[in-house]
DNA sequence: CGCTGGAAATTTCCACTGTAAATATATAGC
DNA sequence: GCTATATATTTACAGTGGAAATTTCCAGCG
């Protein structure tokens, strides 16, 4: 259904199939998770051979990357969302890292994707840049805001990993299951819990 | 060399294979990294079939858990080792968050190993326990700490998890490069760069 | 001492993986 | 309409983890 009646269903060419192998591998993660976004597993989704991502992505590390790229734009798209909606600065700043949170807590698989070297290269310049789009996301938020209000030097950008440094560490932890506060039954973690309090300048 | 010389150099029992295993694994790790940790490389390194570790951790999911639960045992050592050396509270705080990183610093597979569940096992006990144990180091030092200065409420165990996130989000940002400050080279990344001002109740 | 049960490691086999090379097909440009 | 090129396929291969049957050794007991 993804593809438009206008063309005919069956060519040799598929005419986008870098962005629908993308696309497939993204919905792979969501059922199954690291382990089933093999290779073979992707191209099979899209239906075409195994050796086809080759001549887009070089390798499966190559699409890999491609796919936590795509994750970094959404996972901004996430936190831009959350943010739109907030009145004035301090519930911006809640909520873009709500944000991140809750991205990370829909896709899971894809935010460990995101961040593992394993699977990612990040040298890759187009990851970087979705990275730092999603960076961005907090720094325009954070400008003004002092963190210690004005009893330490450091200036925003200082501010800036601080909170980036948090909000990623907790949410890394609560996924790994090791912020497991009283029951067994999955809590639902909240930034602001540990949030200190800010000012701005 | 590692045999003792009383034993005879080939029997057909190892005779503590599953320490051996592990040892060989982070011996891998260090040098060829996490793709290079395969099983049969691990057994090969100790000169057994590559279905022998199935005795002892069942499969190669395993094995990882058991290196990362290790893993975790020089995690927590490193930091201890640091905080020994310091004097006052607010010494041993830096020591630790410093350990913290030296550890990622000096032994990055091993440390993504230890925090990638796509490898590890979270929900393994033992793995769990060594966590716990690393956490503790944190959690003893704040003790009376107070990040907030009074003007928030949460209490000990609020800083305890912001100290954690903080520490593990920033080493974890530093090494995946996305904290790239100035230059090409590798620079040397100070946690207490984004540490604020603590105060002890 | 000899036997026996079980633990530990081996061999063999299998399905599956990613990659490379040669081949087939379709599209775009002249 | 022909050719060059990009795109996808087929085939082959070395490597992986896991399962099953087998061999080897050791400990405990008569």
């Amino acid at each position: 259904m993804t593809q438009s009646l206008a063309k005919p269903d069956k060519t040799y060419h598929h005419g986008d199939l870098k962005n629908a192998l993308v696309l497939a591998g993204l919905d792979i993660l969501e059922t199954g998770g690291l382990p089933a976004l093999s290779l073979r597993a992707i191209a099979a989704r899209v239906g075409v051979s195994h050796t086809a991502p080759k001549n887009h992505f070089g390798s499966l590390r190559g699409l890999l990357t491609a796919i936590g790229t795509e994750g970094f734009r959404r996972h901004a798209a996430f936190m831009r969302a959350d943010v739109t909606g907030a009145a004035d600065k301090p519930a911006k700043l809640d909520a873009a890292m709500r944000g991140y949170m809750r991205f990370a807590q829909t896709h899971p698989h894809l935010f460990e994707l995101m961040f593992s070297p394993f699977h990612c290269d990040f040298s890759d310049p187009a990851l970087q840049r979705a990275a730092q789009h999603s960076y961005a996301v907090l720094s325009d938020i954070s400008t003004g805001l002092d963190w210690d209000k004005g009893t330490l030097p450091g200036g925003q950008r200082r501010t800036e990993l601080m909170l980036w440094s948090l909000v990623h560490g907790y949410t890394k932890l609560a996924l790994s299951g090791q912020l497991s506060g009283t029951g067994p039954d999955q809590p639902r973690f909240d930034i602001t819990d540990i949030m200190p309090g800010f000012g701005y300048r």
